[in-house]
DNA sequence: AAATTAAAGGATAATTTTATCCCTTAACAT
DNA sequence: ATGTTAAGGGATAAAATTATCCTTTAATTT
């Protein structure tokens, strides 16, 4: 479904947004161990991120990531997934072609656009925060 | 969504279907053809489906692939998928964990099993026959 | 039976994705 | 100012996926 980047980036800015709950920024040693990911791969994911404007970063020593409260509230889980796959997990055909069109519809492809509109749908209506929230709340976990 | 591999799978199985609907045993390089894709590799995934007995082969002169109609009725989409990807398509969890659960869920397992198993629901009762009908019908195409 | 045909299968190559290493740059602490 | 700290970024490496090549096996045709 999603690339293993594009999972590392979701869980990493889920943790990095609970974080900024508590007006906290964390560190990328940090931030692997919470989500249970390759640091120095978590480091280039955490790069395009900060490049996306998804997350916030700093130098230096008390440095790391963070995140704006408030633009926290608008950030859906379709921006994240944007920057590191692109748009063809929620446009692509599913059974490749270079374009999903009616015009010429690939055999899957009604069957097909119900659901993956459905998740475009999910991941637009979805907000970081709330995912944090529940992970705050020990209802949902970033690791096993 | 799917691998390159069972995309084409698919695609090859829908082709076979189409033209088993009128008794015609079809070999790999009419199949490539139809559904542009590489000859080899498709011939690999073409074996992986003759071993899953979800395609009839036969050597020789003559040979190619071919398909039991009556069994084509009976054959559903998640059959191909699950001979090929395996069954992490509709049973896998969203951000990688190794086993989707209630007991320890990602931040995105409510929203994304819905979805999910919307998925599962659509392979497992999208026959192969309907969509070898459609194609017939010139309602959808295996290639651009 | 022999020759021909087409799939099966093994070995290998190219490409993409995932992952690591190490040096550079910027921020902070002293 | 200087040293320390942590992210940025370039270069590589490992692994998985996608793709090709070539030999073997089995069926048909002659
Ligand atoms: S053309 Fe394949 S999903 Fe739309
Ligand atoms: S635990 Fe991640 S989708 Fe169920």
């Amino acid at each position: 479904m999603f690339s293993k980047s594009c999972e590392y980036a979701i869980k990493a800015t889920i943790y990095i947004a609970e974080q900024a709950g508590f007006d906290k920024r964390v560190g990328l040693k940090e931030i692997a161990q919470a989500i249970d990911s390759p640091e120095a791969f978590t480091a280039k994911i955490l790069q395009q991120l900060s490049k996306n404007r998804i997350v916030d970063s700093v130098k230096g020593p008390s440095g790391g990531f963070s995140m704006d409260k408030k633009n926290l509230e608008v950030l859906k889980l379709s921006q994240i997934v944007k920057a590191i796959d692109g748009d063809s997990v929620y446009k692509g055909c599913g059974l490749g072609f270079n374009e999903c069109s009616e015009k010429k519809p690939c055999p899957v492809h009604y069957k097909f656009k119900t659901i993956r509109d459905e998740l475009r749908n999910m991941l637009e209506t979805t907000s970081v925060k709330d995912l944090s929230m529940n992970l705050n709340k020990g209802l949902a976990f970033l690791k096993k």
